[in-house]
DNA sequence: AGCTGTTCCGCAATCGATTGTGGAACAGTT
DNA sequence: AACTGTTCCACAATCGATTGCGGAACAGCT
């Protein structure tokens, strides 16, 4: 069976294509019977407007694009999920792309994919390496987002969260709670990460009135410590660990029942994302939340705005959140 | 700055649009002269044809979209990747579409969305719910696949994998490493993964000649058992523990190490799914891997399938694999 | 020369909606 | 009655591509 198009409702309701539109589009000049009598008749025939013919004319897709990196990572698609969420409450539908890694494929993207892209903006996951060629979408007229720019500057709007602050929180609490030889673990993922949250560390320090001790960092750059590191840092005899993401966390924490020590009653623990495993952990882990659902709504706000109004670049930071569980021993407290 | 369009490569090239519209889509009737100059000329001006035209002349969208619960689960992401990966493999787009759990939500995607959703088909990824009305895309025109349908059947193809074989061949696995005394632990999630991992439990025990033993069976439905629970279990002195996803598993392991068993000395654990935690347990947890990136993968070919070729419903199963780690005592064997 | 068959390309219609312009119909005012 | 101002709607163009049909140009053959 043929589309129902706006011309078969004209034609049922004796009215012209031009009529039709307007009376479906909430536009003024149409006179009230008039309306109800399309509508109706819209309804019975079970119209639905054609997405392509609609974009032809008006220039709009109504739809927002997602370039999200190929790796897997829990919180990409938390973030996915934020933004889904909201473009589908403002009635936008959402394209989702994947992007090899290398600097040829994003080249590609840029000069093949995109121009063709039927998104009306974009917004942009990008992963911990530092894309050379994605950059170059500035240039272009599309209007777009980043989330979670850090390493890389990329001359467009983005959105972030707090890691400096919130884990100067969260080792603040540890400090506040008497632990007075914390030390600190980073490694793995994006080194620009890393070390905010060690700025972050060493800010509570300062704070708390505590010297730092560089014998109680363990700076593993670009991968993951590994269980003889964190076990020679427990040589150090520390009383708290504040670790920089929850997967280390959970590391740290095998290594510490292994060498017999009590969490948190010898040594109190700190993570940093929330991941969904830091609930489970023995004992749940105390960590910072990245409100990543939070930053992918501020990322399509942002990006209606940039479309509408035009905006220029600027950015947008959403508060991480201390969610306090065992592992830092004040749980009762609270 | 307007856009290029095939009129302007026209004018430029000195043929008409027709031409131009061929040459570029390697439509033979055009003479490799012409055909070269019309490519270069393109390239030159930066011609990006228009995905709306195109689509509302064709009425094709090159478009896949992939309805999915609004509910967080790594399997799901998993899936979308494969879902990615295979439709960019194949220059389709990819739009993501959440779904609200409910009847009214699903009535509404049905009857409002779906029908002007500019995509070719679609995949659907369904809850552990039954959902009701969804099933209504069946009596639509627009192709779809059905990926892990297992309590609702819903008259369309859908992609699957070997759960009950999968779950039979690790526990086979226990059984001929000398296990005799092993505990089934369900719970929690989609009652039909469930079930259909407890009946290759059984088959297990069948064909290794050991007899079952209600005793050894925690199926707490719907929930994840609790830490009591569990205990109690251990009580009957299994040597070996098959769960029925690793997230229970890790609770498990969990209790096991409380009540100072080792494992998998004193008892052997498997899971299933190979969850991302499942590597870094302690011991790191033998599993079934279900393979969603090649579910996705499947799901898109049986999907592009049924577009092409009008192919009626259909199913596709794609095996698990067994992965061998530690917690089920055997791991230098292989 | 006349006929047949390729090769290559143009004309005009078409997909389904939106929008600028113009005007008919009617009411209200002087 | 003439004029002004609303209200409501139609005509025709337009967005950018694809495609059925037809035909010009040319070669090969008898």
């Amino acid at each position: 069976m043929p589309r129902v198009t706006i011309a078969d409702i004209a034609k049922e309701a004796g009215v012209s294509k031009p009529t039709v539109s307007r009376a479906l589009n909430g536009h003024p000049d149409v006179g009230a019977e008039t309306r109800e009598r399309i509508q109706r008749i819209a309804a019975d025939l079970g119209y639905a407007p054609s997405a392509s013919a609609r974009s032809l004319r008006t220039g709009r897709h109504d739809t927002l694009g997602l370039l999200m990196p190929l790796q897997q990572w829990w919180g990409y698609s938390d973030i996915q999920y934020g933004i889904a969420e909201e473009s589908a409450r403002r009635g936008l539908h959402l394209m989702v792309h994947p992007l090899r890694p290398g600097e040829r494929a994003e080249r590609e993207f840029v000069t093949q994919t995109l121009p063709t892209l039927p998104v009306d903006g974009l917004i942009l996951l990008m992963p911990e390496g530092t894309p050379r060629h994605i950059g170059a979408i500035a240039h272009t007229s599309m209007p777009s987002v980043v989330i979670d720019d850090r390493g890389h500057r990329l001359d467009l709007p983005y959105v972030e969260s707090t890691n400096r602050a919130g884990f100067r929180e969260a080792v603040l609490h540890l400090v506040r709670h008497g632990r007075r030889r914390i030390a600190f673990v980073g490694g793995q993922l994006n080194d620009a990460f890393a070390q905010e949250r060690f700025e972050g560390y060493l800010d509570a320090l300062r704070e708390g009135g505590i010297p730092y001790d560089p014998d109680l960092t363990l700076l593993p750059a670009d991968r993951e410590p590994t269980a003889d590191e964190i076990t020679e840092l427990l040589g150090t005899d520390p009383d708290g660990l504040a670790v920089a993401w929850d997967e280390i966390a959970f590391s740290a924490l095998n290594a510490l029942h292994a060498a017999g020590h009590r969490v948190p009653d010898d040594v109190a623990v700190i993570g940093f994302d929330d991941s969904p495993i830091a609930r489970v952990m023995q004992p749940p882990l105390t960590t910072v939340r990245q409100p990543f659902r939070q930053m992918g709504a501020a990322a399509v706000r942002m990006l209606l705005d940039s479309i509408e109004h035009g905006r220029p670049p600027a950015h947008f930071t959403v508060p991480t959140e201390l969610v306090i569980r065992d592992s830092c021993g004040s749980h009762e407290d609270q």
